[in-house]
DNA sequence: GGCCTGCCTTGATAAATGTCAAGACTTCAA
DNA sequence: TTGAAGTCTTGACATTTATCAAGGCAGGCC
């Protein structure tokens, strides 16, 4: 049977899907007419992928890029979080054959691998491997929006702020220096606050040895930024070592 | 082999269990098996069952009564959720065996069934449509909180409160009055604001024909308040009808 | 170069929200 | 009954956050 999917996916591609906890357990051959089925598509910068509301058609994984989950209400617009390779994204509205709760739109040029939410469901019901990974991804999920959730509840701005300089301050190496991998407006969207507060935040971090020039990042003292933060593991789920 | 469990779980309780999503499609044995493994318990009001950073050890059910899932940061507390019969929580950390994000304690006397967290793993190894049901909870309350945070993130305070008081009103029957379920310290924490601000949202929402005694509210109409609130459906998950 | 445009910052101001304090009221138990 | 404790409301005020406006700065384009 001739694939329907992009022929542009390539053999290293597909091992990097594999390789994902989601999918790592799936039966071989499954993996295979699931890919198959899927489309490798390449998208130019700040494109939309998903408008909320719509019906789920596609699982999405970014497998190079940079891909941004957002929500809005009338006029208003949220950041919701930003996806790097390689994640997954929308997975639960697949599965409950539901429609997006939040819109996605590419940051950068990206390349996103779409697969038929029915073939995805379908892949559930048949592989019994396939179903509990699921499981597991969709645990992480839930508890990784618990946490923000309680960021945003329990915290306020310059403590997010410097929770998140912290954060990202470990997964680039700890050396006292770190990049910002998205720009202010998005950041101050996601942290939930405005631009304008997010530069108030930015200086009235100074004081505890953060220096800003454009998107780099000077911090003096991760324990004292962890200390502002009022750092709580309930919450922060900050890596043990560098991101790779 | 006899049931290490409280013997005082009822079978019409077990039925009620039976009787929910996640345990409908289960063997039928295994789901004995299960529930044999449980301890049914007694908790008078206000008592802690679950504080965070604790290894999640039960999968919770709330049989009768009601519970509060909250969250601590220092000196600072926010309600989470709050839950009524019959609900399952914290499945996310008893699947991943890791610890709990939040704290829960009981708001009234409750029963509350406790399924042995390894029984539970063991039970989704084993049981391959157990699984699925797990799944699509999960998916289930991880759209619940997308939506929480959409509300918090993208409404004001008395756009939160509008919102919350249609949703209770069409809930106990769209007749132009509903009683509050839970006190308004707890309400307030729960929308995000302090019981100073949630006083003040409510005499905001006077001139929109809402009229607050004591856990009495009557509400002139209910459009209003949805118009109040900017209602929308990804947001809302307003129900159909009352519930029962 | 010159001129956009968009991003970011800063200041002034407004609005939203939180804090503190006081008092009315209820509940509960001595 | 009385007192104590807790809840809820309200007012005064402080803080936080948002909005509006202006300007600096960098990158892209003619």
């Amino acid at each position: 049977m001739p694939s329907i999917g992009d022929p542009d996916l390539r053999d290293e591609d597909k091992q990097i899907v594999r390789s994902l906890n989601l999918f790592r357990d799936m039966d071989a051959e499954r993996f295979d007419d699931l890919l198959n089925a899927a489309f490798l598509q390449r998208f130019p910068e700040r494109v939309i992928l998903i408008n909320e509301g719509e019906p789920s058609d596609f699982l999405h994984i970014v497998i190079d890029g940079c891909v941004e989950l957002f929500a809005t209400l009338d006029g208003r617009e949220s950041t919701m979080t930003v996806l790097t390779p390689v994640s997954t994204f929308i997975l639960a509205a697949v599965l409950k054959d539901a429609v997006y709760l939040m819109s996605a739109r590419t940051r950068t040029a990206s390349r996103i691998l779409m697969i038929p939410a029915k073939n995805v469901r379908q892949a559930m019901a048949d592989d019994d491997a396939f179903a509990r990974s699921i499981v597991t991804e969709l645990a992480n999920c839930y508890r990784g929006v618990v946490r923000n959730q309680k960021n945003l509840k329990l915290r306020t701005s310059v403590e997010r702020l410097a929770s998140y300089l912290a954060h990202q301050h470990i997964r680039q190496g700890a050396n006292g220096k770190l990049t910002l991998p998205i720009d202010k407006k998005t950041l101050a969207s996601m942290l939930g606050m405005t631009p304008e507060n997010l530069s108030r935040s930015f200086s009235t971090l100074r004081r505890a040895g953060v220096t800003v020039t454009g998107p780099e990042v000077a911090v003096e003292s991760q324990d004292e930024l962890k200390e502002i933060a009022r750092h709580a593991p309930l919450i922060d789920n900050f890596p043990d070592k560098p991101a790779e």
